[in-house]
DNA sequence: CTCTGGCATTGATCTTGATCAAGGCGGTCG
DNA sequence: CGACCGCCTTGATCAAGATCAATGCCAGAG
């Protein structure tokens, strides 16, 4: 690959295998050529981040891509003292990177929830690469779609179902994500599922009150399903709002019809 | 030239050329080379559709990739008997391209509005297109992330400000793309603005009447500016949200190691 | 050990915006 | 012309959820 020596901060430059390593695991990364990951790993700069930092705000101009490495970061809509919490971002993925390639400001605050691992990649270097290598282009593009997605179901589930309904169907999803009978640990703080829910504490606590004549009882950070038919019956889930949306590889084909026309 | 006996009136003689012109004179397209959008063209069925249409439904799976040429078109949650606006696309644009890449079914109901012009390339077609053609996937990439950008804005009025805010800053919006003084028509039916705003009809018009006290009196479907600063004053708009969401061209650079591109 | 601070629960009250209902205005089509 | 229909407005009421306030609970610090 092209080695157009850019001047980066080469401080952590040594460590840089073990991200690259999570990076070369990750499925929606797959079709990137080693050279690539490589080719972005050596300008990267690696940083692990304590639970709270702020790594960006709203309104400033991306000066790096960010690519979540692990750990667990907030985006928040913000205004004045309020926050609304607009997605949790989980490992690996990529921080808001619209804002990055269209070179416009951070519409979100991102804030470190849980000690995160990042890697750096200055813009600039991150949009030529992406102009340079068609592969990862196409591995953007995917997660840029599965991130628009997840926009989307969350908006549905907030604006077309009530408080109510939106806890009794995530608690229902996390149930079944596990075996039947087990009780199940919330994977998160309550005030913070409830901000992902769209509703306070208070309105959350209180749901959990009425979901639990439904079949689903909440005790401290446990999930116990009593009646799980109940529950369902209760709650429809829906596919097209509860369903995980995953990143979807985009294949580079070298299949026929190569449409290696012009002279 | 598929000519297969198209509906509605005979205007639509002149066939691929017009859509094909006004592709070419996108600008988020204009860095994809003419053939590719030739070879695009040549696969692609043209639709002119009446208001009203419904061109897909939540949870189907895209059959093809749907450019909206002229016209425009709604995309709507829906649950049971309920529809809620959540975007209103306006050419030219791809609708939910998210979905067609990723192989999965739309979330959203897609219905026309104003008599739509679509270019209908088959979405397997298009997905090859894409992974054959890195401007083409460079340019779908923009336009993507163009529309999530978008989407993030629409959350964030929705959920940072009440319905007389974002009553008061659309209207500021409006009056502030015109000439001073000068009266502005209303883009759309108010029922539609009010969806788009995230209220219901009634909760508009009342706010209509609110606006009015802080300088911005609509009366029809003309607006007037009364008192600007006032209205300034009391509805101070934000660029992370108010702002319109260009498609930001990513640049295909001919830097190093790709010199295809450009006779 | 107690003190403190963050989180959770619970109750009382309030506000926003939705809903229901009635009428008005302005078209179009027999 | 008049009947109808879609859109808008206005009023009365309602309900979901937010807010405010008090208390409990637990863990870590001193």
């Amino acid at each position: 690959m092209n080695t157009d020596g850019l001047p980066i901060p080469a401080a952590e430059a040594a460590p840089a295998a073990a991200p690259l390593d999570a990076l070369r695991r990750t499925r929606w990364l797959g079709a990137v050529p080693r050279a690539t990951l490589e080719h972005l790993g050596k300008q990267a700069v690696l940083h692990r981040v304590p639970a709270g930092s702020m790594l960006f705000d709203q309104a400033e101009t991306p000066a790096f891509a960010t690519f979540l490495i692990g750990g667990s970061v907030e985006l928040l809509a913000v205004r004045g003292e309020d926050e609304i919490l607009i997605e949790l971002v989980e490992p690996v993925d990529l921080l808001l990177p619209a804002a990055v390639l269209s070179r416009q400001p951070y519409l979100l605050r991102a804030r470190v929830l849980e000690e995160a691992r990042l890697m750096l990649v200055a813009a600039d270097t991150f949009r030529h690469a992406v102009a340079a290598d068609h592969a990862l282009c196409l591995a953007v593009l995917a997660c840029q779609a599965a991130q628009f997605r997840r926009q989307v179901k969350q908006v549905k589930n907030v604006r077309l179902r009530s408080a109510e309904e939106r806890v009794g169907c995530y608690l229902l999803r996390l149930t079944t994500t596990a075996n039947a009978g087990e009780p199940v640990r919330l994977p998160l703080e309550k005030r913070l599922i409830a901000s992902q829910l769209g509703m306070t504490r208070e309105t959350f606590s209180r749901s959990l009150g009425v979901v639990a004549v439904h079949g689903l009882r909440v005790e401290g950070e446990w999930v116990l399903a009593d009646d799980i038919d109940a529950a369902r019956a209760r709650f429809p889930t829906d596919p097209l709002i509860d369903g995980a949306e995953a990143v979807t590889p985009l294949p580079l084909q070298a299949s026929r019809e190569n449409p290696r026309r012009r002279p």
